[in-house]
DNA sequence: TAAGATTGAAAGTTCAATCTTT
DNA sequence: AAAGATTGAACTTTCAATCTTA
């Protein structure tokens, strides 16, 4: 029945809706953000961490583990984003190797005046449909896939 | 309660295991295509696509419609992927504004020697460690989901 | 004019190499 | 040598403009 490495008709359907979902949600997320406030979802991502940061101030790192992405795209990122004002670079005064990335005046205000209605858009398109057990069951199959990839990363 | 647009702490935890999720799979099959049949996600899709088609072969627009990308990602996607050889490009008989792009015989060879352990990789990260009843309430929330998309697409 | 499709430029991402400090 | 971080080149995606045929 479940011999080969195949995934039956009910898998399928799952994973094909799964990946049209990430595919429109993503696409949508973007698009309204960078139409209301010109800010790509992965500017969102880094500017709401900073934002969450002590005194709006982490070492890329740290960042970059916070987000799961390669130094080097956040190196590039931050740069682009340097450049537009949104946030700046520092030295660090411990660690001569290292440095901060701060969140300018300018991306405090960014990420102020943008959340509120990317908020808006998550709720309206995904909370707002799914019932407290839809909720659980996102939860606990997205923590059981990641615990899967966190294992086969481990082995290999 | 529910005043403003902010999600509650469960809403919260959800949405930011879902990115993380996204971001970590993706990255995951990416990595592993790539490493094993030296293709991306995205060629894999193509190339799914035009194998499960008639002949082997379908219009741009419609790949694209499939696919949810925009025309001109195609375009210059195929460029690539016909200079490595996987697809050809066709003049349309019917239509002479229109073309086909036709899997070629290195692309069919490419995607079944891929498939089978890009399936196995679903399988193992995914579908192993969900039960049926996690299936089922996957399947549901994307669909409610991607319904709520498309209803605040029309809309705008 | 609209549909099917492509193009070029700009923005974003990955990979391997590099540089400095620990 | 390893950790923190950046760089340059190649590849991918988006956006707006364009071209041809319906």
């Amino acid at each position: 029945m479940t011999s080969g490495p195949w995934l039956d008709d009910r898998e399928q359907r799952a994973w094909r809706a799964y990946l049209r979902l990430n595919g429109e949600l993503l696409a949508r997320l973007n698009r309204d953000l960078q139409a209301d406030a010109a800010l790509s979802l992965a500017d969102y991502h880094v500017l709401v961490r900073l934002s969450e940061a002590d005194d709006g101030r982490m070492r890329p790192y740290a960042l970059a583990d916070d987000l799961q992405w390669e130094q080097s795209r956040l190196s590039h990122h931050l740069a682009r984003m340097q450049r537009r004002g949104l946030v700046s670079r520092e030295e660090c005064a411990g660690d001569g190797r290292g440095a901060w990335v701060v969140l300018t005046r300018a991306g405090r205000r960014a990420i102020e005046s943008a959340a509120p209605k990317h908020a808006a858009t998550v709720r309206s398109v995904m909370f707002d449909r799914l019932s407290a057990s839809d909720v659980a069951a996102l939860d606990r199959i997205c923590r059981k896939v990641l615990a899967a990839l966190d294992e086969s990363d481990a082995v290999a």
